[in-house]
DNA sequence: CATGAATGAGAATTCATTCAT
DNA sequence: AATGAATGAATTCTCATTCAT
């Protein structure tokens, strides 16, 4: 019992590191992110950070794994909510969509390569994990094309998994060029960023779709 | 005559530094270049850089220019050596490819938000440049799609400017996957880059061209 | 009785403060020893040792003391078991080795000077303990060489105590380097570390003796 | 010209810093001295130390061998200002008297072991510079005990170079105690440094000369 | 114009010590 | 009594920037 209200504690404490963390590292960069930004955000003192986690990098890579598994939670929730291949499609645009919005710093680490190499005895612990949680999501993807194909939707000639993973990359950019040229879009075109995300998502289904 | 001899020399200067920015942002990335590290790339002293750039913003500033006047010459060779629609749409892709092989450093400043807020008073020249160079950018490829239409290749219900936008959003996602992604897209899936890039490719286009 | 038994307690814990602290300065140096290794060392919680020890300065001062103790001990059974100066001086030597040997970091200790005034006011009462010792020790090792001029073996010139001081210092020296050049002395000069001690005891041995 | 000028005024700053290193690391530890306090005694900011030193292995190491080389020289000077064994034996001794007085720091270094791996690849320069030097003195020390002998002063049984390494290391520990317990030979001995140096010397010639 | 020299400000990290429980 | 948790102060080292020459 004990151990488990010190245990659920120190989780608590994490979070709020993570959280404060997330928030920085998203507005002003990974770099321009100070151990001292962080301790004054998320109101402990520096010291304290390093009680709950070994140094920078480990807090990046907590973030990164918390970030990948909340977006697989989000994936499986697709799948399970929506039984059809256009269903699961849009739910899993839009649920990128939200992830985004909800975890922007998450979303990016989901697309950046990890820059360590896997291979060296040194690497820690986290970095495996980060890989094997951007490997599930990446099968649970290829589950909807799959569907899409078992439902004979898509096009004969399309070739899985490397649709599914164009797919993938399309979305990631237009979410992210949603996001950065969000401006530019209302502005210069008279179009809503959510016009323009679902405008997007039907013109990829196009790409993908038999006729 | 005088004026112009200096004018052209300090462009030499400012050509070198840049040269070596660019080479060192995107071995080591923007903020694990230091200074020092530039002098010592470009052979001046450090002291020099600050001759020739006002501080490591503005070499920043500089670069991102650089590097989309760069591509929008790309941009614009495409349109110039190729005349019909398909033609231009794989010119297109494959210019972004060369291009970000040639100046991945540009590549991404191209896709990025600047992070200024362009109604500032103090905000440097640099950045309307680089703003107004994108926009140029933009209707270039736009009159490649409004050829599209012209040629009556592309579905009727595609919407322009936003259906270029979307490419352009999809491309650069697909072309940065192609890239972090490399080794998975090989060892995992058993495809080259220049095979992921090329089916992509193929595969937008079908959610743009008419049936 | 109670009290006695609070008091065993603490001096058991205090004692095993003590061995994993010495252990721990004799590995990896006094500064490089934080409080948290001894703690883990001795299997206490950080915390813990300041309960019995008032700061970390305290610990050195209870070793240092508890050194010398256990070297005035050393010094009088060589005393008590051999009664010719002969045989008290080489099992002296020997003795000196030994304890280097058991006891490093207190062999340190013993030969330096205690950084500390202890004619001021706020000066711990471990340190006039510690100076204490050092003249028993001081007091038994001239009882030695009285006991050489007893027997009339040493030169009629020797000055006492000066001339145990200078042994004692001299057999320092010799000690100490025999560690620190021990590979030298193998490699250099084909001795071993014994050979090499035994030689110097007596070289030192002709500097006080009678024709 | 204007290179010598640099090089001369570099070496000043150099030498300025490790005087003042020198100083703090005798007064203080090595442990207990801070960039900080370095660059605080030596008049320059904290970043300039790292100008001319790339950390602060780098000063130590530079004094260690700064030491060696002055001390080389003084016992070089012993050899050349005295030709007879007797005069340089105990010229010798007051040269590291004097030594010890002039450069306390050195003192320490010349009689510590290097705790460094000579044979791993990444050690700096600078540590087989001091190994090498230390080998010099060592040279220069056994010519003046090979002089004894050729003046047939020393007893027969004397075993080179091992004597005179044994001179060496107890002249060490009676310096060291006549500097540590300075205070207790004055007060308890009724001594004086030097005359405890004197006649410490002259005991030690004892243990070496002929009858 | 070009630069060597100098540095203030700040980065990550460590550690002895305190304190509420 | 024992300790988990928290932290202020310090440490080594870096770097963009300035300035006298």
């Amino acid at each position: 019992m004990k151990e488990s209200k010190k245990e659920v504690l120190a989780k608590f404490h994490r979070d709020n590191i993570i959280r404060a963390s997330e928030k920085l590292f998203l507005k002003n960069g990974i770099e321009n992110t100070s151990m001292d930004d962080i301790a004054r955000e998320a109101g402990y003192s520096k010291a304290t950070l390093y009680v709950y986690f070994k140094n920078k990098d480990e807090i990046i890579g907590a973030i990164t794994l918390l970030g990948m598994k909340a977006f697989l939670d989000y994936v499986r929730n697709c799948l399970m909510e929506h039984k059809d291949f256009k269903s699961q499609y849009f739910a899993l645009c839009y649920a990128l969509v939200d992830f985004q919005k909800e975890h922007p710093f998450y979303f990016e680490c989901v697309f950046s390569e990890i820059n360590v190499d896997l291979e060296l005895e040194e690497t820690p612990k986290v970095y495996y994990e980060i890989y094997e949680v951007g490997e599930e999501i990446n099968q649970e993807i290829l589950k909807i094309f799959q569907e899409g194909v078992k439902e004979d939707l898509l096009r004969r000639d399309i070739q899985l998994p490397l649709a599914s993973f164009i797919f993938w990359a399309s979305i990631y950019g237009i979410i992210r060029m949603s996001k950065e040229k969000n401006k530019y879009l209302q502005k210069g075109m008279g179009v809503s960023s959510e016009d323009f995300l679902q405008y997007s998502f039907e013109l990829l289904y196009h790409s993908i779709k038999k006729e």
